[in-house]
DNA sequence: TCTGGGGTCCTAGGACCC
DNA sequence: TCTGGGGTCCTAGGACCC
């Protein structure tokens, strides 16, 4: 707990409805709903006029149709949002060297080791500056707290919303805090704020009266002892730059319950694939491997398997997830698959003796049976180097069509870097050459027509507005699906140092996209 | 039209080692 | 022979966050 406001935290409005908006003139101004847009999807973010209606995030994308009928629902293209949250996070970058991002639209600053000003009205400036900064770089609103922790920071910023800053004085934490809901302190969900209700304990006041005993005989040690302190005001978490990844996984919810146990196994090797193409691309290896099942009634099991080294091979991914995929009975319907890699390791060349190590044991008959390796010859220390005298040469474990799973470069994903990013849910497999989909919010180019986003499609139509980010609000026209003319695009970028004419915006006053 | 996807951290029991 | 405690690893599940 510092005893001058140096803790800022940014939270962009709305993040993803406000990027779409920007990029679409018609809908500034106008409910805006991103999200999943299958018959299992949810709200990752209303605009402020969607959150009118009473829709939310996590919300099931069915209940925001019935409460917001004539909203944009659009389907995320995170490539845009990254671009976008890359601008603003180098932004916060100017103003200290430690920044800690924890989501594309939120990050704390440490303004201390930025050597900022340190008193109130400082601090006010300092995030003032950044708000119209990341307003005229991007054309967005940002939310933001200062505070002498990372705690108040937040609640700050979450105060300040939307559009706004609020500068927590330090020596006030207390009673601020007071009278606030339970629910307010970080890690406090629904099933943390029941346990206490049934105490009796509501606002953040009774939660410190109650004491940290009583906290830990409710919640356990780690969680009653953190939750008193957040609830007295102490929070001496620093701000952490460039935190490694500790797990890379990969999960898919069907349009409707797969139950065919054919399907499954295939979906489990597809993802496999997907898991290790994100973890190669990170550059990294790991020695664990998870899959997740979600059955038709969302009971949620996940099972595990420990290999003796780190892999980034699919091959090895694919069947230690195919073993593990036959503790698992499917036959009642499975709604979601995954499939996850823990202990993660830096890939390195030597790791390939260790995967050869892990095969060529696996390959032994008296092995064959437990699908628990035995412990590592150097499980209480290193543990990832190969067995001291095995031989490292057999890949006897993988198919003959992949003798070796190093020498293949790391497979791009499949259409998911451009304007399509979501693509075919996994439900509705796309076939090659079958007909086109239009994803609504996707961007799409006419050779007639210039730039515009797909509206919505249906019935071997599709309606398209053309517009972009610098064009007054556009027109909408319908084409047949496969319209030759019609093409998927980029999205284009919002970004004012990307825009063709700075000078016009200049001189006719406009200080951003959403205010024209 | 009930409930996404990608993460982190904690707990608890059993195995195993010293 | 009986009884022991600590530490670490592995597995499974659950809460929470954005």
């Amino acid at each position: 707990m510092r005893d001058a406001p140096t803790i800022l935290h940014l939270d962009m409005d709305a993040f993803y409805a406000a990027v779409e908006q920007a990029a679409k003139p018609s809908l500034r101004g106008k409910p805006v709903i991103v999200g999943g847009l299958g018959p299992r999807g949810v709200v990752a973010t209303a605009s402020y006029e969607a959150r009118v209606f009473g829709v939310h995030s996590a919300m099931a994308m069915g209940q925001a149709r019935r409460l917001c009928p004539n909203a944009a629902y659009l389907t995320p293209r995170f490539s845009l949002y990254r671009q976008v949250s890359e601008k603003v996070m180098e932004l916060l970058g100017e103003l200290s060297p430690l920044v800690e991002p924890l989501s594309l639209d939120e990050a704390f600053v440490d303004l201390e080791a930025g050597g900022a000003a340190a008193d109130l009205a400082g601090a006010r400036r300092v995030g003032e500056r950044l708000r119209a900064a990341i307003r005229e770089a991007t054309g967005l609103s940002g939310s933001v707290g200062l505070a002498g922790s990372k705690m108040l920071a937040k609640i700050g910023s979450e105060q300040a919303k939307p559009d706004g800053l609020v500068v927590i004085e330090p020596g006030t934490e207390r009673e601020l805090l007071a009278p606030l809901t339970v629910r307010t302190l970080p890690g406090v969900g629904p099933a943390t704020a029941e346990a206490l209700r049934r105490a009796g304990i509501h606002t953040v006041a009774e939660t410190r009266e109650a004491g940290e005993a009583e906290l830990v005989r409710l919640l356990g040690k780690a969680h009653g002892s953190s939750l008193y302190a957040m609830a007295n005001g102490w929070d001496d978490r620093p701000v952490v730059a460039e935190r490694e990844s500790k797990s890379v996984s990969v999960e898919d919810t069907f349009d409707t319950d797969v139950t065919d146990r054919l399907r499954v196994q295939l979906e489990i090797a597809r993802l496999a694939d997907r898991c290790v193409e994100r973890l190669r691309a990170a550059g990294r290896s790991g020695r664990t491997v998870v899959i997740k099942v979600r059955r038709y009634d969302f009971s949620t099991l996940t099972r595990s398997e420990t290999l003796r080294g780190p892999t980034d091979d699919p091959a090895v991914v694919r069947e230690a997830a195919a073993r593990l995929l036959e503790q698992v009975d499917t036959t009642a319907g499975v709604r979601l698959l995954g499939v996850g890699v823990t202990g993660l390791a830096d890939y390195t060349q030597e790791d390939l003796f260790a995967q050869a190590a892990q095969a060529d044991q696996d390959a032994r008959p008296a092995a064959a049976a437990p699908a628990q390796p035995a412990a590592a010859p150097g499980a209480s220390g290193e543990g990832a180097g190969p067995a001291p005298g095995t031989s490292a040469v057999s890949t006897s474990e993988r198919p003959p069509e992949a003798p070796d799973g190093q020498a293949g470069p790391p497979i791009p994903g499949p259409g998911r870097q451009g304007g399509q990013e979501s693509g075919p849910g996994p439900g509705q497999p796309s076939e090659p050459g079958g007909p086109r989909r239009w994803l609504p919010g996707s961007d799409v180019t006419h050779d007639a027509y210039g730039a515009g986003w797909v509206q919505g499609s249906g019935v071997g139509r599709v309606t398209v507005r053309f517009e972009g980010p610098w064009t007054p609000p556009g027109r909408v026209r319908t084409f047949a699906v496969d319209d030759p003319e019609l093409r998927p695009a980029e999205p284009p970028p919002i970004l004012t140092s990307a825009r063709p004419d700075q000078e016009a915006r200049t001189a006719a006053g406009q200080s951003s996209p959403s205010s024209p």
